[in-house]
Order: structure tokens, then C-alpha cells, then sequence
DNA sequence: GCTAAATTCGACCAATGTGGTCTAATTGTA
DNA sequence: TACAATTAGACCACATTGGTCGAATTTAGC
């Protein structure tokens, strides 16, 4: 990668990578088209093989880009000392939403990384990623209180169930979301929701309040 | 369509709609290739310009074949009489994975139908596909007891929170299977593992036997 | 203001892929 | 044998591909 890319102003740079993200996520590797790139990106064809020699370098440089990314603003935000189940999926909610956020593009293009394309992708890239998703469910599974949840469920079978239907209520949201304006949403109205959703998870998984050791 | 298409033995035919079904899903209208459909589908390419007019026609072929299909071996297998919420879900569950078996693609093409592609699909489409979806959202909550549940937490949520635990049940389950030799997979110990599901949502969401009027 | 370097653009390239056609071969049938 | 139905893939004009390159513009130092 050319370094004049690095001293390319925020902006600029951010459209560059968002729309190769965007490509690459929706099409894989062979089929995504740098000329789409350059047009979503709105800078000439010249320019992206200026800053990188070829579109496998700028593949590399992005999966390199998404997995720092989701290491210090995904994983390094979420406390792993509290020992509520719910309450840990609540912060992981909420870093994952403000990742998505700031950032559309990385999760899908992580997400679709290993299942398309004729690409070889070198092992140190599959060992981060698997390295990574092992964080992710060490930081939903470690240290936690198991004592919280009612005894005549199996506490593992109530860790899926639980995270499945939080996982629900997000796809659906996301679905709703998808065709709306989105600087003209109240987010805050929707966490409201989703913090009632979580109380009545811990009505349903939790032992009740009397039997609390 | 060439009446000769319908005049095929079963496998050839389903080879080409089977393979035309995973272009366009994977691809959208537009960026499907004909080339790719009659090579997976192992004929030649004047054969498919034989049996349909033209990508177009092709396509359209598919949404009405797709659509009939989902109405006759998805909602009709269904016992809407089944007032138990769970249960009705296990039966959808099981037409469905029957459905995904018999019709590996059908689903995936209905699915990203609307969210990909320049062509217009015209409205009867559009208007049938809505209506499938209705009902399959009735076939849902239609002639439920809700008594069944517990009174402390709002029945509509219970329902949503059930249907999304189920939903992610199978979507670990597909994701697990996708590696493996399809032909080798014992079912029945997946679905035993199902039901026991079931009954751990059973006990969460709906009375306790002594409350049951 | 001048100059040289850094940066930007898009016309251009050969190669490949596109939807679709057409001919010649094969098969089925009588 | 003869005629029609069916098949395959070479072929077409055109679009798109990843990538290059020279000329234009902007920047920076003097």
C-alpha cells in the first residue's frame, strides 16, 4: 500500500475503504469489480492502483484494516467482570450497534470473507480471524455467574437460547431499520425496547428474586 | 418456456432450475450469468435459449415456479387447528426442513428476490410474494391459545422471543451441516436434540402444569 | 512567480465474459 | 429412409475486466 494513501485526508480515505468493504462483502473476491470501486468511491481508476498495486494487495490491506478494527473497537470495549449474563450480552449490544455504525461495512465483510471466491487466504489471516471469533466467545461465556439462572434449566442450553433471541430481536431491527432515513431515527426509543426485552429474559432464565443465594 | 422444458425427464429439468435458482440467488438478476447456470446445469447453451426465451423469461419462470412451490409444500402442510404455539412451530419447522431438502434454493431465491438487482419485478409478483408471506405469518399466530402462557410476561413478546430462539436453533444447525456429507447426517439424533428444545421452551414460556385451567 | 515533485484523472489496453444466435450433428419416430 | 424434434457449442457484437500511462492539476519550496 502506497503511504500517500495513509496521508489522504479522513474522509477520503474512509470512502475509499468503505466502498472496496462494500464490494468485496456483497460480491467476494473474483467477482467484485475495482471499477465499481473507484465509482461508489468517486475517485479515478488510476487513483486506487496509485495507492495499491493490485486488487489482491487492497483485499489483504482490507481484511488487515477490519480485524484490527473489530480487535480494539469490538472486543476491547466490553468489561469482562460483570458477571451478569444479560447484562454482558447488553454491552456487547452495545459496542456491537456502535461498531455498525461507525463502521457498515467491516462485519459483513468479515462475515462473507471465508465463504467465496477462489482467493487463497494466506493462513496468518485465518488464524486472526479464528483467534478473534474465539474472543468473542470467550467474552460471552467467561467469568460468568451461573448461580443467577433457575436451576430446572440446563445453563448452557439457557446461554444459546438467550443469545438467540437477543440475536432476534437485532436482525429484526436491522430489517425494520433498513428503509428508513437513518439520521431521522430515535435510537433511544429502540434501546428502551431492548432493555425491556432483557428484563424479561431474566424473568424467564433467572431464578426469582426469593431463591437468590 | 418451450413446452419442450416441461417435457424433460424430472432430473434434467430440476438440474437446470436447481442451477438457475443458486445463480440468481447468489447473484441478483443482473449479475447471474447464463454461462454459469448451463455449465452447473450440464447442458449446452443453446439448450437454454431453447427452453426459454431469454434471462428474463428464465427468471420469471423461476418467481412463479418458487412462489407455487411455497404454497403448496410450505403452507399447505401445516395443521392450523394445532392450538399450541410450540407445537405449531414444530410442525413449520418440520415442513420447512423437508421443504430445504426437496428445494435446496428456493427459499434463498425468494428470499433475496426484492433486495438485489435492476429489473423491475412486476407487481403480481410482488403482490403474491406479499401474500405468501401473509400467510405464512398467519399460519404463525392464527387460532393460537394463548392461555397456555404464563400471564407475568406479554404474550406478543413470548411469541416473538420462542420464534426467534427456534430460528436460531436451525440457523446454528445449517451452519454446522453446511461442511459435512449431507448424505451421511444422521437426522433423527438432531431432531430428538430439537424437541428437547422445545420442552425447555415449554417450561420458560408457558404455565406451570398445577396453574393450567 | 517559477519549478519540480506529488497527486489526480480517465482514456486506453488486451483479455475475458456477456446475452443471445445459428448451424450442424444427433436422436426419436414412423 | 426420411423428416421432425432435440441437442451442443462455436460464434457474434458488445460490455466489462484488472491494470497502465501520459497528460493535467495541485502542492511545496525557493
Amino acid at each position: 500500500m502506497n503511504q500517500t494513501f495513509q496521508n489522504l485526508d479522513y474522509e477520503k480515505q474512509n470512502r475509499i475503504i468503505n466502498a472496496a468493504l462494500q464490494e468485496f462483502a456483497e460480491n467476494g473476491f473474483e467477482k467484485a469489480s475495482t471499477n465499481r470501486i473507484v465509482k461508489t468511491a468517486k475517485i479515478g481508476k488510476g487513483m486506487l492502483f496509485y495507492y495499491f498495486q493490485n486488487k489482491e494487495e487492497l483485499f489483504y490491506y482490507l481484511i488487515n484494516y477490519s480485524l484490527n478494527l473489530a480487535n480494539t473497537k469490538l472486543l476491547e470495549q466490553v468489561d469482562k467482570k460483570e458477571p451478569d449474563f444479560i447484562e454482558r450480552l447488553k454491552q456487547i449490544a452495545q459496542s456491537k450497534t456502535e461498531f455498525h455504525l461507525n463502521h457498515p461495512n467491516v462485519l459483513n465483510f468479515l462475515g462473507n470473507l471465508f465463504l467465496t471466491g477462489t482467493l487463497e487466504i494466506p493462513v496468518h489471516f485465518k488464524k486472526r480471524y479464528q483467534e478473534m471469533m474465539n474472543s468473542r466467545i470467550s467474552l460471552l461465556y467467561e467469568g460468568i455467574d451461573t448461580n443467577l439462572f433457575r436451576k430446572d434449566i440446563d445453563t448452557e442450553k439457557a446461554f444459546k437460547l438467550i443469545k438467540w433471541s437477543i440475536d432476534g430481536y437485532q436482525n429484526e431491527l436491522i430489517a425494520h431499520l433498513k428503509n428508513q432515513n437513518l439520521t431521522m431515527i430515535n435510537y433511544d426509543t429502540y434501546w428502551e425496547e431492548f432493555y425491556e426485552l432483557l428484563d424479561i429474559l431474566k424473568t424467564l432464565y433467572y431464578k426469582k428474586e426469593e431463591e437468590q443465594e
